[in-house]
RNA sequence: CGGGGAGUGGCGCAGUCUGGUAGCGCACCCGGCUGGGGGCCGGGCGGUCGCAGGUUCAAAUCCUGUCUCCCCGACCA
């Protein structure tokens, strides 16, 4: 029994001042979500039950493939986190208790979790496993920004596989393939799986579940049968303009110009004829000179991967001394090993020349210079992949799944016994999914010039019923005997029985936007009707007022 | 962390330059009218102007310090 007029749901008329995106902006002004502090938000009933719905979903598609709910706290000793080396990560809260105890706030749960099944797993007989939870993790953010997109803490739930080895650890990796593109499809949103980073920890397969919108921070790479994250997509360069070649490397004058684009202009070649060289020291101390086509970036988590190890840019002073003025650097001649991207085709290119205010044109890889190839570029527009252009979109990131390995079961000890009594490391993955995120991203996918339009599996409510006319009237004992009909139907219904305008009450529907409106009003009902409006297109169709309550579940359950 | 911006009733803002004891719209409360797209009339409630010092006869306004929030970038195990 959810009427409005005692429910707390605080519509605003005005947008907050310092809100961009449109989930920001529309989900404080629907009175679901309220800002607590910088990236902390307080989830307002009708807030709360979305939140939930998509809760549901999760748990239901985690159960279908064998998972475990469990719960594990929010608050830790530092022990395990200094154990598994990651105490040291500046995001983490940390803290002292009453004794003096470092403490941490969990950011995610596997030292926890791999603690408890190290210490109750003994035997190959116990794997399987999958267990999750939904537990709120911090995390202190640099930037927290655009509502609930980016906070410093949020739910999350979060679930850890235990395998005896990587063939069960792939089949648990798939299994959770299965429940996320369920997850996904059911919520309602558009989305992709794409290839993802799995970073310096070591783990050796990741895919990101993005929900595409305009307010995302990552952004998807797109085509025909491929989906990957921009940070390691993979893509062939459309083919260079290159001029004739030469015989040789000849110098020419560019006093002052240190910019692709300068050297370009100057000597009236695309940039793409030009070779950019990106000097980096590795962790050892090596220095190396990435080198890229002109009108290419290099991508430094495709580098860092490549490598196998961290870099860094190379000080000014360091170049100086080991290849030459800084914007005058180039492969030929170069005393460092050159990393060159694979997009960088045969044929002259012109190129720095180790020299003060100078290149070298009709430079040419394997005949100028060694190389190791390696694909370092980030792609663009205009790349193709299997001969299609590809679109980059940006998305935000709801849900991520990564095999682990060993990485935590190892230092945390987490083994157990094969058939032959051997101890063996446990293999594990971990699958994150957030729900605040795909609440956001919904409204971000759907929303209108009048509001939010909630996908139907997650809206707080199925319906709204709108009564117009004054307490007492006739319109209000239609109202309630519908909204009970509705209710006992099994729709979650909210009505707004506030003594308010028209104008004040559809504006509230379609600013919170429940997938379907129900107006019960004079004029309609001199027919012998009531009107309902579908939320997303907002057309409305007619009902008689005698059947709606049965008309109207069935009509819900055709929404989207 | 670098750059930019903002803190004045619940929300959105003006007032600050040029010091004189705080104002507008919406919301809210009371009464009445109205009743199909944020309606109208009348009467009200509500603010130590982020905080702390200082200057001054007098500070929202000037000075110093500090806290908080937002945006862009960097970062995001």
């Amino acid at each position: 029994m959810t009427r409005l007029s005692s429910y707390f749901l605080p519509t605003e008329r005005e947008a907050p001042s310092d809100a961009e995106a449109i989930s920001h902006i529309l989900m404080v002004r629907a009175g679901l979500i309220r800002q607590v502090g910088s990236g902390l938000w307080s989830w307002l009933p009708a807030g709360w039950r979305v939140h939930q719905r998509v809760v549901q979903i999760v748990r239901e598609e985690m159960n279908a493939i064998g998972g475990q709910e469990m719960l594990m706290p929010v608050l830790h000793p530092a022990d395990p986190w200094r154990r598994s080396g990651r105490y040291a990560i500046e995001e983490l809260f940390k803290l002292k208790d009453r004794r003096g105890a470092d403490m941490v706030l969990a950011m995610t749960h596997e030292e926890i979790v791999t603690l408890h099944v190290a210490s109750a797993v003994r035997s190959y007989r116990d794997l399987p496993l999958i267990l999750y939870h939904f537990q709120v993790k911090e995390r202190d953010e640099p930037r927290p920004r655009a509502g609930v997109l980016r906070t410093r803490e949020f739910v999350m739930k979060d679930s850890y596989t235990f395998d005896r080895d990587p063939a069960g650890l792939e089949a648990a990796y798939q299994k959770h393939v299965v429940a996320y593109d369920r997850i996904m499809d059911r919520c309602g949103l558009e989305w992709y799986r794409v290839e993802a980073d799995v970073g310096m920890m070591g783990g050796s397969a990741a895919h990101e579940y993005m929900a595409p919108c305009q307010a995302g921070e990552n952004e998807v790479v797109l085509a025909p049968g491929y989906a990957a994250n921009l940070e390691v997509a993979r893509a062939d360069a459309q083919p260079a303009p290159l001029p004739p070649p030469l015989d040789a490397p000849e110098v020419v004058e560019t006093p002052g110009l240190t910019t692709v684009e300068g050297v370009a202009n100057a000597l009236g070649l695309a940039s793409a004829a030009l070779l950019k060289a990106y000097p980096v020291v590795l962790d050892d101390g090596a220095m190396k000179l990435v080198v890229v086509r002109g009108d290419h970036r290099v991508n430094e988590i495709k580098l860092g991967n490549a490598l196998g190890t961290s870099f860094r840019p190379a000080h000014p002073d360091e170049i100086s001394r080991q290849l030459g003025p800084p914007g005058f650097i180039g492969p030929a001649g170069a005393d460092v090993e050159v990393l060159l991207d694979e997009a960088v085709d045969p044929g002259g290119y012109v190129t720095g020349a180790n020299q003060p205010d100078r290149h070298l044109r009709g430079v040419q890889p394997g005949r100028d210079f060694n190389y190791r190839s390696l694909d370092v570029r980030s792609v663009e527009p205009g790349d193709t992949v299997g001969g299609s252009q590809i679109r980059i979109e940006p998305a935000i990131e709801v849900g991520n799944i990564f095999k682990l390995g060993t990485r935590y079961s190892e230092p945390l000890d987490a083994k157990y016994l094969d058939e032959s009594g051997q101890e063996q490391l446990i293999w594990m993955g971990c699958y994150g999914f957030g729900p605040a995120r795909t609440a956001a991203a919904a409204v971000e996918q759907y929303a209108d010039e009048h509001g939010i339009s909630w996908p139907r599996a997650i809206a707080p409510f199925d319906v709204e019923v709108v009564v117009l006319g004054k307490e007492g009237g006739e319109e209000r004992a239609v109202a309630d005997r519908l909204y009970q009909e509705l209710s006992e139907a099994g729709l979650q219904t909210l009505y707004d029985d506030r003594d308010a305008g028209p104008g004040e009450k559809f504006a509230d529907a379609e600013l919170v936007g429940c997938p379907l409106r129900v107006t019960v009003g004079r004029r309609a009902l001199a027919e012998g009707q009531v009107e309902v409006q579908v939320r997303r297109g907002r057309e409305v169709q007619t009902l008689p007022v005698d059947t709606a309550g049965q008309d109207i579940p069935g009509l819900w359950s055709e929404l989207p």
